[in-house]
RNA sequence: GGAGAGUUGGCAGAGUGGUCGAAUGCGGCGGUCUUGAAAACCGUUGUCUGUCACAGGACCGGGGGUUCGAAUCCCUCACUCUCCGCCA
């Protein structure tokens, strides 16, 4: 969420810089600043209605105490209708909030200078592509029908037991699964980030704070009978650790990360590139959490981008960086780069990561603060990323490592899964 | 699931209708003393809103009510703890 205040004095940047989206804020700015307007002006005159009050009610008690019943009697007649106006005050206030807060929440966040302007994902810029695309004989297959041949992940068997999109890992597939996720958190936990497990069920407070609710409700798993919803990411639960919260600022950056199961809904998403291991409802996730000084925050980014690609690397996946566009950017973030991994045999480029920096925009709705020199609480800012998701790292090794008499495992994670070669 | 007790500032913990944004202790910060540190002593120490700056306003788990006036009384919800039940 953007700050009133920092609308109120940058209305027209706020304008010009979510022309990069092609978002047309001119007239919910106006609102957002008339809103805010008659909030302050509300609230002064509820302010002093409430000082009125307030000295009214210090006076009846001091004459009480000096015994000076009828003059504080006198006083009290007077007072009977403060009641009233009060609670018509804070009727009025609450509804012109909430008004503001319901056209606040529709702006998205402000784009960094980088971001290019441009309306979907042919509109992203390329920053680099790394690796070589590995040549596959004619008769190489996508991976879902490696995953067949070897019998390592069935789909049919989890449609059975619940539906599309909820895969059963079996054998050595099972094994590459849980073998990837103690890679990629050793790793995280050697470029200095603190693991935790959170809770994989949130409540809708939580939902709020990182702005997956209300407008995209529909996209997560909700348990009606307690009202708490599965987390689409880890993102979820581990920045709301912090929310409402301030933190001293020598305890800067908080680098965190997790490994959770992911659940969403999707609904709508079919045919043939989501296929396999494509989009899942259900899927594995290491992400990274970084709350950090809003001075670092891009330094920070650019070493979190750094350190995906390095685990891109280590697997031996050719890859390239996105800048995101305008058009393509997620609704909370300042600025995005995605990472794509080459799948050989689908012959596309799989979105297996995405960094994002959302400065102040989510910590503004957490309330995520530090403590500076000056002794004032100050928004930090949030970044997160995937590193990595699972599903399409595994169906690009799968796909980019088949040969003839089997699929290679990377290096790196043989100590980890314990075999060589899946056959 | 049943019964009871609770929820106050960073922490502990007083406060049962007015002088309470809130005693006291610990912790934090600043200072005196000291070669330095510790101890001791003195001072200071919440958040939000609002203003050029003052002033003013709000916040004692959330919401509602009673009252001229609520941390304090009433209702309600959430959570925590203890005991019982169930259970990995």
């Amino acid at each position: 969420m953007l700050q009133v205040n920092y609308i109120r004095e940058n209305r027209d940047r706020v304008v010009e810089r979510l022309a990069v989206r092609n978002f047309k804020a001119l007239e919910l700015v106006d609102e957002v600043v008339a809103l805010d307007e008659r909030r302050r002006q509300v609230q002064t005159e509820a302010d002093a209605l409430a000082a009125e009050a307030n000295t009214a009610a210090r006076q009846i008690g001091e004459l009480m105490r000096q015994g000076k019943r009828e003059e504080a009697e006198a006083i009290k007649a007077r007072s009977g209708g403060y009641k009233e106006q009060q609670k018509q005050f804070a009727e009025t206030l609450a509804e012109v909030e909430r008004e503001l807060y319901d056209k606040l929440v529709l702006l998205p966040n402000l784009p960094n200078e980088s971001v290019p302007a441009g309306l979907g994902a042919e509109d992203n810029e390329v920053v680099l592509e790394h690796g070589q695309r590995p040549l596959l004989p004619d008769t190489a297959l996508p991976h879902w029908e490696l995953t067949a041949k070897y019998d390592i992940i069935d789909f049919e068997l989890g449609t059975k037991v619940t539906g599309a999109g909820f895969p059963v890992y079996k054998g050595k597939g099972a094994r590459l699964q849980r073998a990837l996720i103690n890679f990629f958190l050793d790793r995280a936990l050697q470029a200095g980030y603190n693991e935790v497990q959170p809770p994989i069920l949130v409540n809708e407070a939580s939902g709020f704070g990182t702005g997956q609710l209300p407008d995209k409700e529909g996209q997560m798993y909700h348990v009606g009978i307690d009202d708490l919803y599965l987390i689409p990411t880890a993102e979820v639960p581990v920045t709301n650790l912090y929310r409402d919260t301030i933190v001293k600022e020598a305890d800067l950056p908080i680098q965190l990360t997790a490994y959770t199961p992911c659940f969403r809904r999707e609904a709508g998403s079919y045919g043939a590139h989501v296929r396999g291991l494509n989009r899942l409802h259900q899927f594995d996730k290491v992400e990274v959490v970084q709350l950090v000084h809003p001075d670092t925050s891009y330094d920070v980014l650019e070493r979190m981008s750094t350190y995906v690609q390095s685990l891109l690397q280590a697997l031996e996946l050719p890859y390239r960086v996105l800048r995101l566009c305008g058009g393509d950017m997620g609704f909370t973030s300042a600025l995005t780069y995605d990472m794509e991994v080459w799948s050989a045999a689908q012959e596309r480029w799989l979105e297996v990561s995405s960094v994002s920096n959302f400065e102040t925009y989510q910590s503004n709705r957490l309330k995520v603060r530090f403590k500076g020199e000056n002794g004032k609480p100050q928004l930090l800012h949030t970044l997160n990323g995937s590193a990595l998701a699972l599903p399409r790292i595994l169906a690009s090794i799968l796909e980019n490592n088949q040969t003839d008499n089997g699929i290679r495992i990377p290096a790196v994670l043989v100590p980890y899964t314990g075999f060589e070669r899946i056959d």
